[in-house]
DNA sequence: GTCTATATTTGGATAGAC
DNA sequence: GTCTATCCAAATATAGAC
């Protein structure tokens, strides 16, 4: 059994989400170590027991982040589905998990274009290439899909999901019909 | 005529050239106001001879970016062509536009991620928007584009440019095949 | 592990000479 | 209009009691 004092992971769980929260709501430059802790709900001071820096806390944030939407995302895919279709839910799949958690998606978009990015070092995007290159694979095996570098396949796919969840924050909310146009428009780019 | 003094219009580009570059290269964080005077070779404290805040100068930097980028790839249009070939090349002029000034981008994509963006208020993107509205028009009217509403075609239009260009940044050049990909998706996006 | 100070540095912005 | 010098506030990180 684990000791009694777990309270320690569950602080650096609050830290995390406090430090997401104040960047998705506020900004980077919000997100200060006192801000930071009040959000927490804990003192400054502690913030550093639980890490080396500011800078390691968001980074541990971000790849948390990373990890769940598309960790979740993967695990709700039929894998026997024909790669068109499939291609369409799982763009849709990945879109529905930042909208149920625009905060996430926001944080990260910040996150992804400060000059934390670099120190980060790529590793949280490990997932979303994994994601593709299976789809890929599948779709040029059965002759639907182009074949075409997954840089590009990958960038075709995230850039509606990053442009339509922008307009989300800023309140437009899309309908379903206006998904389905730009999943289709993916699909459109990679098929042959 | 124009008085001799013209030094102080000149100094004022400098500080808005300094400050882009600085965001492209290091990011905001980097860009304090020290950097921003050392970069353009002036005092710290010139820089409040132009501007009220630092704020006010990045902003100002921000909006002369977009405008110069807008007005010169729209300039460059003609308007003869049919719409969904128009489409492609419209998107073409733009993607070329950024990467031949890559800070540019580097330094809007960071811009627009900071709660800057919100103050700025988004007169920096009607260009953007005048833009796509005038294509989509012309689209409708000649049967070849689906009506739908101009901050999806916006989104859609826009979503390839930024994240090949992040690409690009990160040191993948893509070649001229590849970003007829792109822009033949975008087209299949609007078309109907 | 968490708290309450506190040390230290750096940031934005101003004053006043030239 | 520009420079040098300086003020003041805020931010990161640490020390030491509980």
């Amino acid at each position: 059994m684990t000791t009694l004092t777990t309270s320690g992971a569950a602080t650096r769980g609050k830290l995390m989400q406090a430090a997401a929260r104040i960047v998705a709501r506020d900004g980077l430059a919000a997100a200060t170590t006192a801000a930071i802790a009040a959000e927490a709900g804990v003192a400054e001071g502690t913030l550093y027991r639980h890490f080396e820096s500011k800078d390691d806390l968001l980074i541990a944030a971000y790849r948390q982040m990373k990890q769940e939407v598309f960790l979740n995302a993967g695990a709700a895919l039929d894998t026997t589905i024909a790669p068109p279709e499939r291609l369409k839910r799982t763009w849709k799949v990945i879109y529905l998990a930042y909208r149920a958690n625009r905060d996430a998606f926001a944080f990260g978009q910040r996150f992804a274009e400060s000059a934390l990015a670099e120190r980060e070092g790529g590793e949280a995007g490990r997932a979303v290439m994994r994601m593709v290159g299976d789809l890929r694979k599948a779709g040029i095996a059965s002759g639907d899909f182009k074949n075409l570098p997954m840089d590009l396949l990958s960038s075709l796919f995230m850039a509606p999901i990053s442009y339509l969840m922008k307009s989300e924050i800023n309140g437009r909310k899309w309908t379903d019909a206006e998904l389905d146009v730009a999943a289709t428009t993916v699909l459109a780019g990679w098929r042959k």
